[in-house]
DNA sequence: AATGAATGAGTTTTCATTCAT
DNA sequence: CATGAATGAAAACTCATTCAT
């Protein structure tokens, strides 16, 4: 699914231009900052931002999609870690607490992703993390340190509920609190 | 704060049937719904929403407002069965089932209350909410049932974090493995 | 043209009460002033207001009324004295400095006056007001203070242009000019 | 404040077209006419005033600005022809009645100005037509015809203070008595 | 008569989206 | 392709006036 035709240089670099500013803005002000406020801080007019995204709606789903991205490489990063010998449960933690630490600073993506309904994760990228994650929950389960029932669904909703808008200790302790449901208590 | 003087029948009404609407549309449109909406689902003009509530963030906070008194009332009711020697544990379970549950169906009024900045508990039901749950914590654990380490905040951010936009399986399953976080596993 | 039927007390209490009302506060917000703020202001309800006036036109007319009334009245006072003996022309100056300063302390009454297009005086007090003005005329005139072509129109001229939002000095000074148009330099 | 870009001439076209509405709107309806109502006047969509004029009291300003520019430069024209050779006094005299007659035609304008707290000349327009007031006035007094402590700030009381709701005949006379009081009567 | 709740048209302003230049 | 001006449908809120209590 690559672009019908490789888009000219400039292109490229509006294209960036916008989701920079964008991610910014949306991060900054909410999901509900104006397109023109956009266009202003990414330097183009706004007639620009609709040739590359035809709706407000896309763009803040491109936003998301880049949020996903990074979120489908960490835990790839981490079945790579733990492919090369590491501790699989405590990778598991250690990727959770990133991951709710980055959408904790990133809040109005997550505001972002529910006002406008998009899916959080690409078919391709749910099949990714999918992939990776499923990787270090079996390589968890067999130290026996994590529930057998667990899922990589469970993570997902794990990560779909953290709390953004509590101070970081409070996050600290929910996530403690949530991961002590994940685990046999074993080690 | 005075009780001002009792409302007029009639004005009572319409205040009633004005937060019945507003509900009802947060719930159903998001918390977006415009005060024309509202007022027209009321059977009211807006002249007289604004009557009521003299900004938007007034009408929400009153949403609000219901609906913390219900959740209050449900802690108060578990802690007297309780009381009524009830069995702690699965008085807490079916609390917090019931509650999320409620929770996911005013959905919305949850987003519109931080659109808007609404505080969730007033003072009064933050006080006797956790004084009932206090009690309710303390008895599961004398069961034996209850990490020590849980408190009434730990549940106010179970509470807080539920997810509401997934079916109710969903929910169920997350539910699950949170309280799993917060038991002894005995029995 | 006296009321039909003699007012009961307490309605004459409350006309009062709202005039009061309606001067002080169309004197200091404006003539914009919302009906239900005079309402408060004068301690009754609105629906008091316009029982006893029944457009807020006419609540501000009627403010406008008792202001051309005292106009009325200062300038029937002016030309007693001036009957019992009182120079005329600097009755005349006096009478004008005053009300001329009347006007500009309650400069929301001509503005309420402007907006409204209601005359400025009614038909009783424009005669009663004319006979005294004449006679002031007259008088100064024969003492060859006065230039012959002055007519009263020619003072209510100057009563209607005085400026109100400047500061005394500057309407002082206004007045020194007029009024130098108005005399022979006599004296 | 640098001067933006020029403008595009289409736009150029519309903030003309917006301009002259705003005028003989708010010259015909008062100054409280609606936005709407200039919009529809002008054949743009209320949107478009909004670009042009963000808010209402911006858009009063520039029609004002528009006018003090006139009236700045018809004092400048005067004090030109005076130089050239024209009698000062009668050059004052036009100018002045000019100036009175037009301020009368766009009386709203003024209401609106004061509603909207906007000032009525700019410090450049204030010192050029103070410049050439002052020119007119100097020149005037030489010949004998002008009252020695007359200022150009005497003038702008004039003009300010203009009656704009009256017949024409009654401004006449107005202006006439008020200029008699700045003469020496001489010639 | 008084009260004050209800009405609803109207006001300013915003912003996603379109389209002429 | 980019620009940025124009569009126009909302949105929140106000207030003169009416009318049930």
């Amino acid at each position: 699914m690559e672009p019908s035709r490789p888009l000219r240089a400039d292109a490229v670099r509006n294209r960036t231009k916008i989701l920079d500013a964008a991610r910014e803005q949306i991060t900054r002000l909410g999901p509900d900052v104006p397109m023109d406020t956009i266009a202003e801080a990414a330097g183009v007019a706004v007639g620009t931002l609709y040739r590359h995204f035809p709706t407000k709606t896309d763009l803040v789903t491109a936003v998301i999609g880049e949020h996903s991205e990074l979120l489908t490489e960490a835990i790839e990063a981490a079945a790579e870690r733990v492919a090369g010998g590491a501790g699989a449960m405590s990778a598991i933690s250690a990727l959770v607490r990133d991951i709710v630490e980055a959408a904790a600073a990133d809040r109005a993506v997550k505001a972002a992703a529910q006002n406008v309904g998009a899916e959080y994760l690409t078919p391709d990228q749910e099949s990714r993390s999918r992939v990776a994650m499923t990787r270090l929950i079996e390589a968890a389960q067999r130290d026996g340190r994590l529930r057998d029932d667990v899922t990589a669904d469970d993570f997902y909703l794990l990560i779909l509920t953290a709390p953004t808008d509590v101070e970081p200790a409070v996050r600290a302790r929910w996530l403690q609190l949530f991961l002590a449901g994940f685990t046999t208590g074993k080690d």
